[in-house]
Parts: C-alpha cells; sequence; structure tokens
RNA sequence: GUGGGCGUGGCGAAGUGGCUAACGCACCGGAUUGUGGCUCCGGCAUUCGUGGGUUCGAUCCCCAUCGCUCACCCCA
C-alpha cells in the first residue's frame, strides 16, 4: 500500500496515455495555427481579483471552487479556474490592442477548480481555447464556431451536437432578465428549493430545470431571443447566416446559458451524449465587456475553451484511438561487465544517428532479454558476450530473419541501419 | 456541500463466521553451458483500505474513518 496518494481529482497521466495527449496537444497547435491563431501562454496564477472581476464575484466558480490563498507577501493569489480572464488580462496589460486587431489568440494548459470529481470533471483539468479580441463581426463568431467544429472532426469526435443562442447585450439581457422575473415570480412558491434561489441569482437556468423546465408557467416563460435588441437580433441572425454558408450543423437552443458573467451575445456548445452527466465537450460565446471591465478599451471578444479530459472521453466514446505502441528499433544485450563498456557506446552511437534503441539494466539472462527485445517489437538485437569482448566483434542478429552476423566493432552501426532499411 | 455504489496480490477477479485466501493476466526464474513470440514446470497476498467493536474465532457481522466512483449543484 502506498503511503502517499495525489489529491482528490488530480489525475497521474501515464506514458501510454501521455501519448494520446500529445496527440491532441500537436491537432489543437496544427488546426489553430492554419487559422491564424497565435499562442499565448499566461500565469497558472493569477491575484485573486482578475477572476472576481473577469469571470463574475456571482458565479459558483468565483463564490465557492477557487483555489485562492495568500502567498508569503500576503498577496490573495488564485489558481486558475479558467483561461479567458488571464488571456484578456495579458491583452490589457502587454497593450496587444496597439497591434493589429483583432488579436487572435489560442491557449492550452491546465485550469483548478474546487468540485467534487465525478465523470468528466476532476479540480485539475486541461482545456484549450481561443480568443478572438478586437472585432465585432459576426463573420468573426462563425470563425471562431467553424474552427471549434473542424478541430473536433479533426482529432476525430464527430457525434457532437453544436448548440446556439443569443444571450443578448447588458440592455436587451437586462430587460429580458425582468420580464422573466415578473413572469415566474407568481409562482415562485411551486418551484423546487434551487429554482427559488436562482430566481434571483441566475433566473434563465430555471428554464432548463431537471424539476421544473416543464412547468406550465416556466414553459411559456419569455425567451431572451424574443427580447433582443435590433443589434443583437441582426447580429445573432448574421452569425447563423454565415453558419449557413459554411455548412456547420446546429441546433439553436434558446434555453441555452453560459455560466459565466461576462458573456454577451452569441453563445454555443459542443454536446456529445455519451460521456456522463458532464456532456459539454467545448463551449464559448462572445464577451464584449469583458476587456473593459478588466481596465483595457472598449473592445469585443469572443472565444471557446474545450476540456481535454472530456474530449479524450469523447474520443474514447467514438472508439477513436491514436495509441502508438511501446516500441524500439534495436535491444542491444551485454553479458558482463566488459561487455557492458561496449554496449554503452554501440547504443550512443545508434542513437546518434536517429535510431531507437535501450537495453536491460537489471543483469538478466540473455533469455529474458531475448524475451524484451521481442516483446518491444525491435528489429535487430546486438548481442556483447565473452566471445564478443575477445573478438571485438559484435553479433548482430535480425530478429525477423533470425540470421546473427559477426560484425567488427567500428562497423555495427552502419550494418544495422542496412538491416533497418531493408 | 448532498446522495447512491464500491474498496481482496502489479492488474482483473472468486470466496466463506473457523484447518496453508481460488483462478486469469502481468512479472520473475527454469526446461542442454549464451539466444526470442508457442508449450510445460516453478515463484509471486502470514493477508483481504485503516482503526475500533461483537465473537472461542472475522476478509466475510456492526461502528467509525479514509479513499475511489457515479449523480445532484454547476460547468469545459
Amino acid at each position: 500500500m502506498a503511503d502517499y496518494f495525489k489529491p482528490r481529482g488530480t489525475a497521474d497521466i501515464l506514458p501510454d496515455a501521455a501519448l494520446q495527449w500529445q496527440y491532441v496537444e500537436e491537432m489543437v497547435q496544427k488546426v489553430f495555427a492554419t487559422y491564424h491563431y497565435r499562442e499565448i501562454r499566461t500565469p497558472i496564477f493569477e491575484h485573486t481579483e482578475v477572476f472576481e472581476r473577469g469571470v463574475g464575484d456571482t458565479t459558483d466558480i468565483v463564490q465557492k471552487e477557487m483555489y485562492t490563498f495568500l502567498d508569503r507577501g500576503d498577496r490573495s493569489i488564485t489558481l486558475r479556474p479558467e483561461g479567458t480572464a488571464g488571456v484578456v488580462r495579458a491583452f490589457v496589460e502587454q497593450k496587444l490592442y496597439g497591434g493589429p486587431l483583432p488579436a487572435k489568440l489560442y491557449y492550452f494548459g491546465p485550469m483548478f477548480r474546487y468540485e467534487t470529481p465525478q465523470a468528466g470533471r476532476t479540480r485539475q483539468f486541461h482545456q484549450y481555447g481561443v480568443e478572438v479580441i478586437g472585432s465585432d463581426d459576426p463573420r468573426v463568431d462563425a470563425e471562431v464556431i467553424e474552427l471549434a467544429d473542424h478541430f473536433l472532426r479533426a482529432v476525430g469526435v464527430t457525434s457532437t451536437t453544436l448548440e446556439l443562442n443569443s444571450v443578448g447585450c447588458p440592455v436587451c439581457r437586462v430587460a429580458h432578465k425582468d420580464a422573466l422575473v415578473a413572469h415566474l415570480l407568481p409562482i415562485k412558491d411551486e418551484l423546487c428549493e434551487d429554482c427559488q434561489s436562482r430566481i434571483v441569482r441566475n433566473p434563465l437556468r430555471i428554464l432548463d430545470c431537471k424539476i421544473d423546465a416543464h412547468h406550465p408557467v416556466v414553459e411559456s416563460s419569455p425567451m431572451i431571443t424574443d427580447h433582443l435588441c435590433d443589434d443583437c437580433a441582426a447580429h445573432f441572425a448574421a452569425v447563423r447566416n454565415y453558419l449557413d454558408l459554411l455548412e456547420v450543423p446546429y441546433v439553436v437552443n434558446k434555453k441555452l446559458v453560459r455560466g459565466l458573467d461576462y458573456y454577451t451575445k452569441t453563445a454555443f456548445e459542443f454536446v456529445e451524449g455519451s460521456i456522463g452527466a458532464q456532456s459539454t465537450i467545448l463551449a464559448g460565446g462572445r464577451y464584449n465587456g469583458l476587456v473593459k471591465s478588466l481596465g483595457g478599451p472598449d473592445v469585443p471578444g469572443i472565444g471557446f475553451a474545450g476540456g481535454i479530459e472530456r474530449l479524450l472521453l469523447a474520443l474514447a466514446a467514438n472508439g477513436v484511438s491514436h495509441e502508438v505502441p511501446d516500441e524500439v528499433e534495436v535491444y542491444v544485450m551485454a553479458l558482463s561487465n566488459e561487455a557492458h563498456a561496449m554496449s554503452v557506446n554501440i547504443l550512443r552511437d545508434l542513437r546518434v544517428v536517429g535510431v531507437v534503441a535501450d537495453a536491460d539494466y537489471t543483469g538478466r539472462g540473455l533469455k529474458a532479454q531475448m524475451k524484451t527485445a521481442d516483446r518491444l517489437n525491435a528489429k535487430v538485437a546486438v548481442l556483447i558476450g565473452e566471445d564478443e569482448v575477445k573478438s571485438g566483434q559484435l553479433a548482430v542478429r535480425d530478429l525477423s530473419t533470425r540470421e546473427q552476423i559477426l560484425v567488427a566493432q567500428g562497423d555495427t552501426v552502419a550494418k544495422i541501419l542496412n538491416i533497418l532499411q531493408s
């Protein structure tokens, strides 16, 4: 029994799984680069105020999920719970608004939220995401969504549904919220406990509450899409039009709400139905007031974030695997101390020319080493025993043909390359 | 924070109130002195998450605790 354990909600990503992560990371870089997004790396922790201001201090994230602590200088520090606030903070602090706009950025990395773990949810999790700051053009909304769609398909997730909505701007959203609350208040006592508190905190959530969504009064609630101002309505129509042009399939979900305070206008989610209750694998939206509220110029923005862990679950659910077997090209077997001296040179020389080579370091017998070479699917074995040490000739064995020849030490690498290429 | 399920060797997985806790995989060793995927033989848990309790006796019963897991909430 181990004496030490990883913290609750964290994961050790072992070598086999790490290969899947590398694949996803490479695809992020490759696909996002073709859309001319450039990577930005911001700190994993920020001053707490960045998230309080950026994410919104009424959200669950800020109220009860942040990893916040005082550092040795009595500064309140928070491990980032999401990526956008930090990127926008950097955009403002580094004055990226002085460069070409919109800034098209992407990021990738760990996030932290103090939550009870479950399928698709951990305390340290990883997201990739993009932020486009400096344009309100609906073509940007469409590009961001199409990028997400393209990326998911490129990595092998084809079973998602794209849900789309507009949550309006501060003007029409407030008007709608007032109308909604006025509509629901008379039946407040009939709602579940959660919804009674949501009615003041986040009334939009009541619309898709699992308990109350089918209440007739709830069902007849005013929808945000019916309360959009002219600008928001035109923008939403334009986004849908571009998505149609791009042939990106979506469904309008009038109940779609975004959790974070900063969202405006476009909101969207890619949902995968077979990975458990946490089925959103990528989500995002527009945040036109965020840059200003973090002290920058009043420029609009839009972005999305996707969860790597959930993406991996979705890949598994889609039966997609990018496993790479644990293999080696050459296995060097040395059977004595003198042989070891020769083997380290052979290994180095092979690796210098790019050949994947390994050896036994536990003093096992030749037979056992042969088994290992076999299991690692080695193409060539190099044997160095007493005879070889004496003669200075190494036995090079082609493991597929079982042909074995003696080669002068200086010619070994060339001979092996010969076999590997045949 | 709340609720359900579970906790036996590296992994998967039987098991019963009581003599040495199945089996499979993996791993290690051996089957003509230094040679491979098959086969055969052998090895590998004084111990059943931890701590108490009940009992003549508990891995199997009770309590507590820790951990894992799924779900609610919320979110990527």
